[in-house]
DNA sequence: CGGCCTATTGACGCTACTCAACATGAGTGG
DNA sequence: CCACTCATGTTGAGTAGCGTCAATAGGCCG
């Protein structure tokens, strides 16, 4: 029961965020903590499946994930997509709104979520009174821009067995980075998403897991993986210099 | 002889450079665009080749192409590169840099370029000075964000046609806004440059311009491009439903 | 004019896609 | 609790698109 309560408490108050030295600037004081507080809602939860932002929907606020995981993508012709991305616990989304002030892709709850909003409104009214907020949510759109750079790496050179292991690896360094095990996790998206995400077909996805499950470098059960062999699978990465020594610190 | 010191005052200063609209935000009043003026440093000359920045670079400052163009890409093992992106007049890089400090990519030149910069340690102190500068430069990184998941559909579903297709009709776009001819322009890059940016041999994007000529879609002629039937042409790019419309308009 | 680099064209092979069958697990209702 | 259905994942066979290798052509610069 008391647990329960704590929960509750966290949820409504980013001072006491366990996440909030990965979604926040750094170094801030109790004062902008609780200005930080008035701005940001703390409410909302998703359903598996529910929609938290739709391309074409007019800006309002940026998301960060509290709990569960978020996947991103464009919607195509005759009901076919694009997944763009996917988004774990302590990380923001919404920022493709901010040019257009509308969405340009469409978010989707992969599992049950609580997701903390910071409505733009709020934002602009705000930013001068947090000095460093702006800076920061400038730094956290240009990391996302060399992610999709190395995204961009990862879809025009490498090769099916490639792109797997460095999406397994990135998995793995970001379940790291917030506690979690890097060798054992489970998979909140489906194969589906994985292929679609990295330019593949279902069935190349499928296969290259079993052949890296022959090859004793992962055991994998449909979400479940766990990573036996880190050392090879990172030479399997193997494109980028710098890469690989980034993921196996766990940046 | 006037016309050479015109253009000298030209660079000079925003006020009369004739790609604010493109580069600075919109509804800046004297004051504002004086303080800039102060902020930038406009003298900056590049030739073919030099670098403009460099991957591990410290961030200093993000850039404006004022005239030329400018490839952007990551250095890959063995002198290899994955081209990411490139920029005309009007448009601004170093995004990439603001949040490890340091650049995660390579700039160099395509062709003589002049290159406006915009110091980052100023760009702090008088961000108060200008209200919208930061919410402005925001706004160009979403953009950028938004081009790039746009680039993941192309590398992760589209043919090799319908690539060659969408990057023709984007460069189109971007000469027409620029107030030149959306059917006949040249390619500032090389071939080998477009197969990279694309994920496709060289081999494939030549074969590729070749049946487009073919089938009196183009004419090409090494960097001479004339687009002879926009229309079918957009055809092409067909994944996304609003893309085409978008090109159409030039936007 | 000659050498070099870029672009084009052709032949061939491999990777990954498509189509199809099958297996497994999750969810539902009796 | 079990049987049924549907969604998701796995496996196999055949093929097409694109990459690789190699030869040739064309432009650029010394």
């Amino acid at each position: 029961m008391n647990k329960v309560i704590n929960l509750k408490s966290v949820q409504m108050s980013c001072t006491q965020c366990s996440l909030s030295q990965l979604c926040l600037p750094r170094g801030l004081d109790n004062d902008e903590f609780s200005q930080l507080d008035k701005i940001i809602k703390h409410e909302r939860t998703l359903k598996k499946g529910e929609q938290l932002f739709e391309l074409g929907q007019p800006f309002k606020s940026l998301y960060a994930v509290r709990s569960g995981s978020v996947k991103v993508f464009l919607p195509i012709k005759n009901g076919d997509v694009q997944v763009v991305g996917f988004h774990m616990p302590g990380e923001l989304l919404g920022f493709d709104a901010i040019g257009h002030n509308a969405h340009t892709c469409t978010a989707v709850a992969l599992e049950t979520c609580n997701i903390c909003e910071l409505p733009s409104a709020q934002l602009h009214e705000h930013a001068q009174e947090i000095p460093g907020l702006y800076e920061h949510l400038m730094s956290l759109m240009s990391d996302e821009i060399t992610e999709e750079h190395e995204m961009m790496l990862m879809l025009g050179r490498k090769s099916a067995e490639e792109r797997i292991a460095t999406f397994l690896l990135n998995l793995s360094a970001r379940y790291s980075k917030r506690g979690f095990s890097p060798h054992k996790f489970h998979l909140t998206m489906s194969r589906n998403d994985i292929a679609n995400y990295l330019g593949l077909a279902v069935e190349t996805v499928s296969r290259c897991i079993t052949h890296m499950q022959d090859e004793k470098l992962i055991e994998a059960n449909r979400k479940y993986i766990h990573i036996l062999d880190m050392e090879h699978l990172c030479e399997f990465v193997g494109t980028i210099d710098h890469e690989c020594e980034m993921m196996k610190e766990g940046v």
